[in-house]
DNA sequence: CCATTCAGTAAACATCCGTTCTCCGACGCG
DNA sequence: CGCGTCGGAGAACGGATGTTTACTGAATGG
């Protein structure tokens, strides 16, 4: 049995992991195209040189950040579009799980809505596609509920971007708040997010005229 | 008389300019947080030491290339809230604005879409505060509005953030469709923008329930 | 017209950067 | 056990960075 394999694989994905950590705490005052590889390794403690075992350079760095952070938003969007009957329950709980996130993953967020329109492409690019993948995803199960009928895929798409772009911001909203320690504000913004869904809710139950 | 006043004057504000001109050219392909001072004395031509006659550093470069991009802002905005009985033409209206806007100065929204969530803390501030009082005044004109009858202040404002923030996605968004030189995807974005408009259009109208 | 102000110059500084190279030592496998 | 693999260490490099210093020369204003 092989049952000693992978410990040499193992201590990589650890030092790998350790690299993506660093980047992520250092994003939280930086943007990516700021950020030195000495910084990095200088907090992981390992030598500059080992940067090169893991990523070819920063933007990759950034790039498998996206994957990591936006995976970690795929079950944010699953909660959100649980079934729910009541369209008023599903905004209510659609924000407060937007509300947890943030408060559980703060830095992901702060570094998807700062490299969104950042200065590196690659990682832009890389943000822009799984966004987009998103917004399928949420299309979807749009589609499913009896207040699209004959909606088009069109339609049906125009709006989920519009809810992704809204999770976006308010997330981030909801970030800066919580980084000034500003619960007031915080509490502002979870009411102005749910009034918000609230008047694309009703927007989109008349749009058959 | 004061005829001759000013010579000098008038050359510094010229540098000062050309300081800030290579700044937003540098800030295309970076981040503010990662422009070196160095990199913006050397594309206007003068020496390192010249920049601290005019800012004390990069970020006070950043706040002040936000007044002169949320600036040429306003004329947008004042000739998007331009008297329009119809609202329907109102929305093309606007999207056509913003659509030239975005061919007119492209450098300026990049730099705000990029930096308002960038790595630059008083800069993001910077952007925030200019943003809200756009809110304001967006939310002033709405008031006028005879669809407004009934609404709060406080629904005024977040219907006009949701406006203000929908209005610079969408400037971000045909910014980047067009570095691509990709017209068929401009096309298809300002469709989308107008639609979203019209949904939030008609939440707008059956809001008072 | 002459003394003063001041935008911009030129050089020097300590520091940091990304990258390359050689080497080490622990793990993987037969 | 013994050999090949490979993640990481360590040092060295050329170059770029922000900031300070003393200076120059033209516009300024009494």
């Amino acid at each position: 049995m092989s049952h000693t394999t992978g410990v040499r694989q193992a201590q990589k994905q650890k030092t790998r992991q350790a690299l993506l950590d660093a980047g992520l705490r250092l994003l939280a005052e930086q943007s990516l195209s700021s950020i030195g590889l000495r910084e990095v390794t200088r907090l992981v403690g390992v030598a500059p040189a080992a940067f090169y075992r893991h990523f070819r350079d920063i933007p990759d760095l950034g790039v498998a950040l996206v994957e990591e952070s936006l995976g970690s938003l795929h079950g944010v969007v699953r909660a959100i579009l649980a079934e729910q009957p009541d369209a008023e329950e599903r905004i209510d709980r659609t924000v407060a799980v937007v509300e947890h996130f943030v408060r559980e993953n703060p830095a992901h967020i702060r570094f998807i809505a700062r490299e969104r329109h950042g200065g590196v492409r690659a990682v832009r690019r890389a943000i822009a596609a799984e966004l987009a993948r998103f917004a399928d995803e949420v299309a979807a199960a749009l589609r499913e509920q009896p207040v699209s009928d004959g909606w088009s895929d069109d339609d049906l798409l125009m709006l989920a971007e519009m809810y992704v772009d809204h999770l976006v911001m308010t997330a981030s909203a909801l970030l800066d708040a919580a980084d000034d320690g500003d619960t007031a504000a915080r509490d502002r913004l979870a009411e102005r997010a749910r009034r918000q869904l609230r008047l694309i809710s009703l927007g989109r139950r008349h749009w058959k005229d």
